[in-house]
DNA sequence: GTATAATGTGACCGATCAGTCATATGACCG
DNA sequence: CGGTCATATGACTGATCGGTCACATTATAC
């Protein structure tokens, strides 16, 4: 956690300095991030950061609790029907995830690289792994219980499955879509009737991999 | 390319500086691996390791072309039935790939970070990238020729599941078998019957989830 | 044996990094 | 005004890096 003079100081500093550590941390990995390229442009003298932050993972932590917080507060923000079955759900959470992505791209990717990377502390890693795989976990679980997914499945081998898709599907979407034309009008590249069909596509797949088989 | 003089180099040595670097390589992304601690480790002085290699890249270059090598050589040993449908192929893919990472870890290592890391050349990256996009998608418009697969689907799509998958798949079965208890017998952790359900459990929900839905 | 070419060597270069510390600044208080 | 305390500063440390280069060593050829 930064320290207090971090919060004591005046608001426009302290978001430019978050900014830019942002666009840092989302650019380069944990290891090639520097903090000495931070400070120099936000103009502000190395022994300054260390008033503000204990150290390069102090920093490093309290960006990704910004984003877990954001894309927490983003979720609230269109909360998905309690009594929606599991992969209605999933699809809300990919529409969501790629809705998040495009809105704070800076946060999706120091996310993503968290779990990815490889190059952050190890305790750190550990965790972000275990989140998620935890999360999905759980939902292959209640959709086993639900009867929405295959209860023949095995739920470790499930979760990977969607762990693994769900990781991976937003950033295709979007690189696939951003290199196509643009609509003329004034839809977003994501409301075309392609992003739709494509989105379609996959969570049929997902589906019909993964779905229970008897009662559909 | 390393310089002649690496190759006119006693076999020995040689041999060692490789299996230095490649250890390095396999432990470190392309930024933290280095070239001080290898000729360190190898008992040769810095100017010597630039007698043999360009530079940093070339070194890495060729430890890839090394794994791609091998890996070449290790599916030429245990060549697929050429009559056989897609899933099977892919499932022979799979084993074939599994039974190299266990052979071989450090070349598979390497060669998952180069698809994965963001870290490297850009051109490499790149590269690396679409070979694997490439492979994927012609055996998909392969399969979709032969009715195997969902023609339907998006080609790249569909690619993209296999790829996505195929690069994860491995390593999620190594670790997870590696987890649990090993088998009494002498029969390796992946000749179980555990390890065999996992696998076409895996397949399964991929043939399911991306297979032609007519004539199964 | 001597000249020539190939190979080996490690001190050194410039750059960059995370992190420190003695000192300076300035705000608030009496 | 004088004193105190939080904050700001940037030169500095020690480390590591990829890469170079003048020079030493060894092998080859005559």
């Amino acid at each position: 956690m930064p320290k207090e003079t971090f919060f004591n100081l005046p608001e426009d500093k302290r978001q430019r300095i978050i900014e830019l550590a942002l666009a840092e941390f989302a650019e380069n990995d944990y290891d090639t991030a520097s903090i000495s390229r931070i400070v120099a442009q936000a103009g502000i003298a190395k022994g300054s950061f260390y008033q503000y932050f204990e150290n390069k993972e102090d920093l490093y932590a309290y960006l990704l609790t910004l984003g877990a917080e954001a894309k927490a507060q983003f979720l609230d923000g269109n909360p998905p029907d309690p009594q929606m079955g599991t992969f209605a759900y999933i699809r809300w959470l990919s529409q969501a995830g790629i809705a998040f992505e495009l809105a704070r791209p800076q946060l999706s990717q120091i996310a993503y690289r968290a779990v990815r990377s490889g190059t952050l502390p190890a305790a750190m890693q550990a965790q972000a792994k275990a989140g998620a795989t935890g999360f999905f976990r759980q939902l292959v679980e209640q959709g086993q219980a639900r009867g929405d997914i295959d209860a023949e499945l095995d739920p470790d081998l499930a979760a990977f499955f969607f762990n693994v898709i769900f990781n991976e599907l937003g950033s295709y979407l979007i690189n696939r879509l951003q290199q196509e034309e643009t609509p003329q009008d004034g839809r977003s590249l994501y409301e075309t009737p392609e992003a739709a069909q494509l989105f379609d596509q996959a969570l049929h797949i997902l589906a019909s991999g993964l779905g229970a088989k008897e009662s559909s």
